[in-house]
DNA sequence: ATGTAACCGAGACGGTACGTCACGTCTTCAC
DNA sequence: GTGAAGACGTGACGTACCGTCTCGGTTACAT
């Protein structure tokens, strides 16, 4: 939770060790590691000496390849979810069908505790971290709103969204309750919660009849 | 960020020292050098010997008096806040001028540095830690839904909401987004952003005409 | 074996920590922990990890109170040695008897693994740090040379010496030898060897019969 | 400063690489790089990652022909001196001034900083290992002993030492004290300070007039 | 009004983890 | 198949804080 956590040494000459000697077998066994620690005693508890040993790696390995706790996290982070970032949504031709999809496959992932404690780990460090919240985005979050937009845009133009439906807006209603409950624990996370957002937003901006 | 700090020493007859003994001079000296200290270096540089440190303070009389650095936060936090945890939302009998107002109110507090650092703080223990999120929950975000829905419900029956509108939903659709924009740094925070969100809500669950 | 290791924080306003709330208790567990540890690794392979841990002390009382382990070390010697520096030698009247007690002495002192190998790990700092070889010689190898002075004086005086004999000469005469034979294993540490380097170097400055 | 520092792979078959392929070129590379790093930062400072990174060799190569940092040290010293060891002593007739000489070589040797550095270095090693220390004498000390040995029975010989005269006791006597004055910095180490030595201890063993 | 309990500041204590350094071994290329 | 380069597992370094535990010194309460 540094202030200013790269996930990446980044742009520039490219300081360091040379990636072409890398042991691809350390830096499975530290992912591994990460994300087993991280499921069983939680992000904070996590020590990068713990993950050391448990992959059977030495700490200095670990620096060496990632500048921090959060940017391992980061990797098992983009493990898990197996670069589905940006995939489109599905489209069946019913939006609100297709929305009540995707919002109950959102409640299930948040409901899976591995990714709940993943996710977790990932939105302190995002939430305390400007940087890797703008890498984030960059790569997790602007991906997925552009493929909500994306499916949005279908539905509008096949008249089952206002003409004048602003995307931004009704991707923010859709997921930011969601995730708004989630973080907060405000309430149950449900099947029928997601379908509930879906029916009042589209309420909201679908077609008057 | 522990597993489950407690904001309190809790129920039961009440161990430990004596609160009428309580130095008022190190209670605001600590939570002065705590609320600096957060807008300096943030959440997670900030250590209990820091503060202590800074207020001229024992640390030991710092671990007297709150059981954890959260709970140091939180009463930093309802400092700020200046107990307004569910106040009523005014009403001046137009629900969407009204909820405009409280909506921007949240956008300026958000705005402000010294809140959304302590803010941030906050949200860290508080995601990572259910058992002080239940107690933020308690304290905090209930009596202010309670708030929101108390207007609502208000302007429902003055017809200017849907009869079967469910006022939980309404309450997230209008914060959970704000907040979400805010946590994740999505994008901007104005209130022209507050004035679309009502506008956007309100046409899902206002009245058809 | 750092280039320049102060036994203490020297003179001036004496910064660092309050010496009266020392803890007799650690102080003392870290020396005897320290003592058995060159007993039995030697002293290249002691780490101050292993002293704490032994100790049952936290290695930050050790670095709170020694600056290095060749500080520990030297507490430890001195603690073995008892404070006998610059004690006066033995003074019969026969000025040979008393050299042939004080260099067997010696010689048990070096024989005794415990003393040798404190010694030796002593020896091996000060050899390469003068500000510790300083520190060493003000304490322990000038007072000793002095007391041996003394003796010599006391002999020359009642005419068992030379009259323009060199008591710094004829000391280290003495004690050359058999630290060097000591040191560098170059022969057997006896009290016969002893006797014999009595008794050559009085032969040189021992009165002309 | 191991416990047991094999100078070589020392006795059996010989397990290794082809010493016929080694390449000269490195290991006057090491010798150089190493003798200048001891010169410049100090025995306990000098780390074989430096030596290797300034001889332009790889670490593999230091550890393929020397088992330790000790043994890069030993070569050094062997360099420096020039295979000396074990060279007769001057011998013209006159033995107090052929002891004179050598004694003052001796002292201008300990007076030359880099010969002062590296005996200091190899004495560390040799002093808390045995086994180092068993090859040193054998190779250097005991040879140079022999030496001495043999220009003090020339002498003996020819009368100008008292015929039942100890030579090993006579010369430990004429070196025990100025290697221990140099080793402890117990004072100045000069050519009078080694001619008094001289006197000195011919006035013990020298023939009575 | 005074004795005393307990809160105060200070900070040493036994610990845990940090991020760095160097070790000696192992692997990969280029010559 | 040696030699450079350098990544690897290992383990100690010295530092920063943790939360607990004494220390006097100083209130402020209950006698």
């Amino acid at each position: 939770m540094a202030e200013s956590t790269p996930l990446e040494d980044s742009r520039a000459p490219r300081r360091g060790p040379d990636p072409r000697r890398r042991s691809e077998r350390a830096r499975r066994a530290v992912l591994r590691a990460a994300s087993e620690l991280l499921g069983e005693v939680g992000y904070a508890k996590v020590t990068v000496e713990a993950i050391a040993a448990r992959a059977g790696v030495g700490k200095q390995t670990i620096y060496r390849w990632w500048p921090s706790k959060a940017a391992v996290v980061f990797d098992v982070f983009t493990a898990l979810t197996g670069g589905t970032a940006g995939e489109p949504l599905p489209d069946t031709g019913d939006l609100a069908a297709d929305l009540r999809t995707v919002l109950r496959a959102i409640v299930d992932e948040f409901n899976d505790p591995e990714m709940d404690r993943t996710t977790r780990a990932f939105t302190t460090e995002l939430q305390n971290d400007p940087v890797f919240a703008e890498a984030v985005n960059e790569r997790l979050l602007r991906p997925n709103t552009e493929a909500f937009k994306d499916r949005l845009r279908a539905g509008r133009e096949a008249g089952q969204l206002a003409p004048g439906a602003d995307l931004d807006i009704v991707t923010e209603l859709l997921t930011g309750p969601l995730h708004h409950r989630w973080l907060m624990r405000t309430g149950p996370l449900t099947h029928a919660y997601a379908d509930e957002l879906v029916e009042t937003v589209l309420a909201a901006v679908g077609p008057r009849d």
